[in-house]
Order: C-alpha cells, then structure tokens, then sequence
DNA sequence: TGGCTGACTTTCCAAAGTGGAAAATAAGCA
DNA sequence: TGCTTATTTTCCACTTTGGAAAGTCAGCCA
C-alpha cells in the first residue's frame, strides 16, 4: 500500500510552494510582485528564493541595464518537474477523497 | 489575481495532511496502523490526532471492550469537509500546472 | 485487591523552520 | 562620492516537530 506520499519538505512548505504555483503559471515572475502575492517581507522571499535556487529548481536574472535592478525569477526545468512531481503526489491524495465509498475492509 | 491559495496549516503539515488521507480513504484506522504508515513515533502520532481533534476534524473511538483497549481514528463532516476544501485548493495548483505538457523539454 | 501488560497520552527537551527588522551590499546615476 | 532602489544577510524570537521516557487507564491474572 503505497497510499501515503511522502512530500519533497522544500517545495511543500506553504510560502515556497506558493512560490512555485505562481512561477510554474508564469514564464517569469518580478521579485516585489511574488513577494506581495504570498504577502511576506522582502528578508522572507529572498531565503525561500535563496533555498529553492541552491536546490536547483529556479532561477534568477537579474536585469539591471535599464536603470533600475529588477530580479525576475522562473523555475528551471528540474524546478518544473519537481513540482510536477509534487502536485502529482497531492492530486494522488486528492483522488482518495474523490472516488467514494473504500474503507470497508479495513478490520485489520 | 486569486491563483494563489492560503493554506489550512493545521492540514498542510505533511504528518497531519498523510493522516488526513489515511482517514479519507478509509472510514476508520487504527492507531497503530496510522502510526507505521507515517513513519512516526507513539507520541508525535498522538499529537497529531490532538490538534486534529480539537480542531474538530477527527474524532476517536475507544474500543476496550475486547481484552486490549484500541483507538480507532475517523474524520468528522468538518475534517471531511477541510480537508476535501485544502485539496480543491492544491487541486487548483495542479490546474496551474497540467495545461501544458511539462516533463518533456524545458530549455530553462 | 495488587501487580502486570498493552495502548495510548503527557511532559521534557533539542533541533529545525519561519518570519521580520535592520544592517549590509550592489548597481546606476547626479 | 553620496543617494536611491532593490535585494541579501545577519541577528534574533517564536513556533513547530520529533522522540524518549514517564504517566495514565483498562482489563487480566493470581
């Protein structure tokens, strides 16, 4: 019985998998639009960026000729299977609510 | 732009959200049984089903009337109700995901 | 009744994770 | 050089999580 998944913890934790829902949507994302989207200080996003960037699963470009330094972040192709892979395992918890009526022979 | 969803963190907690979908697919679980399947010591476990019973979600039943006193873990309406909520909300992740045929190539 | 056993529950404590403020750093511009 | 904007680091507090061990409770046995 392989029912119960285990999660990968970096991309599970709220903020960071909020993180990941946004890049995997968007190609690229602005630092300051993430960072109001989860609703946290810049500190915060910056160590959950520092985390799933050392983990290989996205990426920062920082596009500084224009005047301003902007840092747009994007998941990489790792990123994107990962959390793939992590939603996967969710939509499997998922598909144990759904179905219906099991847990009947469960005297054991 | 709602695409990103707050958490239930008493359910999101990996422990607690596998326990969740134990009880989910089954009517009813044993103590124990819950135990091995997430991996976790006597004491964590019943932690766990504290917080998710003062939170209204799981309800226990005793039974001691057979010689050995046995508890046996079920979701409530409620806990049936947060945690089919939380994963409509991890499902709508999954939507962000699905559309395009990740997996393949990714130049990213 | 007293003691033993099995099945949790509680207490105590250490380790990890998370969050924010503030200082530090980087890049471009006056 | 000094200012400004944009991010990163450091420092620190708080919460969560996990396990070991002691405690509790119910039923059995002598």
């Amino acid at each position: 019985m392989t029912a119960v998944p285990q999660f990968d913890p970096l991309i599970h934790a709220p903020g960071r998998l909020q993180i990941c829902a946004i890049l995997s949507a968007a190609d690229e994302a602005e630092f300051a639009m993430v960072r109001e989207a989860i609703a946290v200080s810049d500190s915060v996003l910056s160590k959950h960026l520092k985390q799933l960037e050392e983990a290989g699963y996205i990426k920062l470009r920082k596009q500084a000729h224009a005047g301003r330094q902007r840092t747009w972040l994007a998941l990489t192709s790792a990123g994107h299977k990962a959390f793939a892979a992590h939603v996967a395992e969710l939509q499997r918890l998922a598909g144990m609510v759904a179905p219906a009526p099991l847990g009947q022979g469960f005297s054991g």
